[in-house]
RNA sequence: GGGCCGUUAACUCAGUCGGUAGAGUAUCUGCCUUUUAAGCAGAGAGUCGCUGGUUCGAGUCCAGCACGGCCCA
């Protein structure tokens, strides 16, 4: 195939000449006194004479060559940016120049000289020297059009990263807004943790994990679906205000919306409620996305989203009635529900409970039209197994969702600390997971015990940081938000 | 899991009614010392995703499979 390819014989020819003129093609021992945006930096602060006589090594990838014959332009790119160069025969003599000429696009050089305006007014790094640093065998993708099959891009995404500049921005916010959640916390006295991603109980949400198996231990293991457990265990340890931001992994379809790993941040802090997560949500929200995009509105595929609140609240119910037309007396009825399901064409799984047909329905016929910062709140029991009892309404929790541009971003609540109440939750799950629904929560009575040694009044959340980014990035898809998205075996 | 669409040169894409493979970029050769999608002249480059079927003949029609995209679940 390409291995055979015509383009690439040419090249590994060249790369053989060239080591035949004992031309190190891997070199590492040229060293680099300038990047290329400290050059800009260079041109923009000195005037005249200093702007000329100043020498930089530099170094980077060649990305363009336009060659008159005996002078050649190139750009070049490190990390930092770009800069054309000029090559000149008269420059750098006969037989650097002969070598130079068997240089490529895609090829790393490292050039020596000093900057100069040319005719169009372009700054452009006149070479005294230049040396391989590393011969290229495959040609890179076409300069105007790039690289565009979407197949090609997740799966060399590092081709995807050298020819789509918008792609590169894309992972530079996304570390960006990692960077400002964590700022952001650890400001306020919240310790960054790790627990385990292998986990002999799977907990802290509804979902189906993935399985392995620890070889040494004989024992089965699964990949966590949340951290929440192990969060929760380390408030009961002492520390008041912890955070994660790693991934979880669920083993479910891969979609637009979902990939099989994904990065979660998850915050607990003592002597919270949900209400006070409310408010933390919406001004640490608008801080990131400040910090990052320098303002706090955004578009987001055709909308415009602005972050700056304060932020709408809306029940379930009143969501469910207005949005859904979806009555609170139909709340109970469970074959009502199943029918309106199947009118719009939603299918429900026959172990699913009632709480989790409404959640569903939401999901499909609410959550869609809830396009700014909306925090939906008065979720039932039945389906927030880990979180607080409402005060007012036993059959309530304290909890939210925060749903934006009409996905659920976040999700928070108060947490359930009486042990007693958290085993009977677990019960209740296991009759569930026994009726055949395979995302209903695990007994977990090391967590339970966890409980009975005391956990003050918490309230914890988790943000959805690919979901975040895609909003921040206005991506139609997660995996235009993950590096290096799951994809099935590479076919033929 | 279902529906629709796609897969042709290294890259981006054409390919009509089924008649034996095209362009631009890139590459190679020649000319060219301030260009920038440089230019001019010439050349080479293909398992048309895979496997079958229909046909005198398949990139094209049919079936299955693989991979990908979008939508639905």
């Amino acid at each position: 195939m390409d291995e055979t390819s015509e383009v690439i014989r040419q090249r590994r020819e060249k790369a053989r000449a060239l080591s035949d003129q004992n031309i190190e093609l891997y070199p590492n021992d040229f060293k680099v006194s300038h990047t290329i945006d400290a050059v800009w930096e260079f041109i923009r602060q000195r005037t005249g004479a200093e702007q000329g006589t100043a020498v930089f090594a530099m170094a980077g990838r060649i990305m363009a060559l336009r060659s008159f014959g005996k002078a050649t332009f190139i750009h070049f790119r490190d990390y930092t940016g770009q800069l054309q160069a000029y090559i000149k025969r008269d420059e750098i003599g006969k037989e650097q120049y002969a070598l130079f000429k068997q240089f490529d696009v895609g090829d790393f050089i490292g050039i020596t000289g000093n900057v100069f305006q040319t005719r169009t007014g372009e700054w452009t790094l006149l070479a005294k020297e230049i040396r391989l640093l590393c011969k290229a065998i495959r040609p890179l993708p076409e300069k105007f059009h790039g690289l565009r099959d979407p197949e090609k891009r997740y799966r060399q995404r590092y081709l995807d990263l050298v020819m789509n500049p918008n792609v590169r921005d894309i992972f530079i916010k996304r570390a960006r807004i990692i960077e400002a959640f964590r700022y952001f916390l650890s400001e306020r006295g919240f310790l960054e943790v790790e627990t385990p991603m292998m986990q002999p109980i799977p907990g802290g949400a509804e979902a189906t994990p993935f399985k392995t198996f620890h070889d040494a231990l004989g024992m089965e293991l699964f990949l966590r679906i949340a951290p929440e457990l192990y969060l929760k265990r380390l408030v009961i340890g002492g520390f008041d205000r912890v955070f994660e931001v790693n991934r979880s992994f669920r083993n479910e379809g891969i979609s637009t919306q979902h990939n099989p790993e994904f990065t979660m941040l998850e915050f607990y802090q003592a002597y919270a409620t949900y209400e006070d997560l409310m408010s933390l949500t919406e001004e640490m929200f608008r801080f990131v996305t400040k910090r990052v995009l320098g303002k706090t509105h955004f578009t987001y595929q055709g909308n415009t989203i602005d972050m700056s609140g304060p932020w709408r609240r809306l029940t379930l119910k009143d969501a469910l009635r207005e949005l859904g037309g979806i009555e609170p007396s139909m709340w109970n009825d469970r074959r009502c529900l199943l029918d309106l399901a199947r009118s719009k064409g939603v299918e429900i799984r026959k172990a699913r409970r009632v709480g989790k047909i409404l959640t569903k329905l939401f999901d499909v016929l609410v959550e869609p039209q809830l396009i700014e910062p909306t925090f939906v709140v008065g979720y039932p029991v039945e389906i927030s197994p880990l979180a607080r009892r409402s005060s007012s309404d036993p059959n309530m929790t304290e909890r939210f969702e925060l749903v934006i541009g009409g996905r659920e971003i976040a999700n928070g609540f108060s947490e359930l600390n009486d042990p007693v109440d958290q085993k009977s939750r677990f019960l209740d799950q296991v009759v569930n997971r026994e009726a055949g629904d395979q995302e209903a929560h695990y007994m977990d009575e090391d967590y339970v015990m966890a409980l009975e040694y005391g956990m003050p009044s918490t309230a914890g959340e988790g943000v959805g940081i690919d979901r975040f980014v895609k909003l921040l990035v206005d991506a139609a898809s997660i995996r235009e938000v993950i590096l290096f998205p799951q994809l099935r075996k590479a076919g033929h």
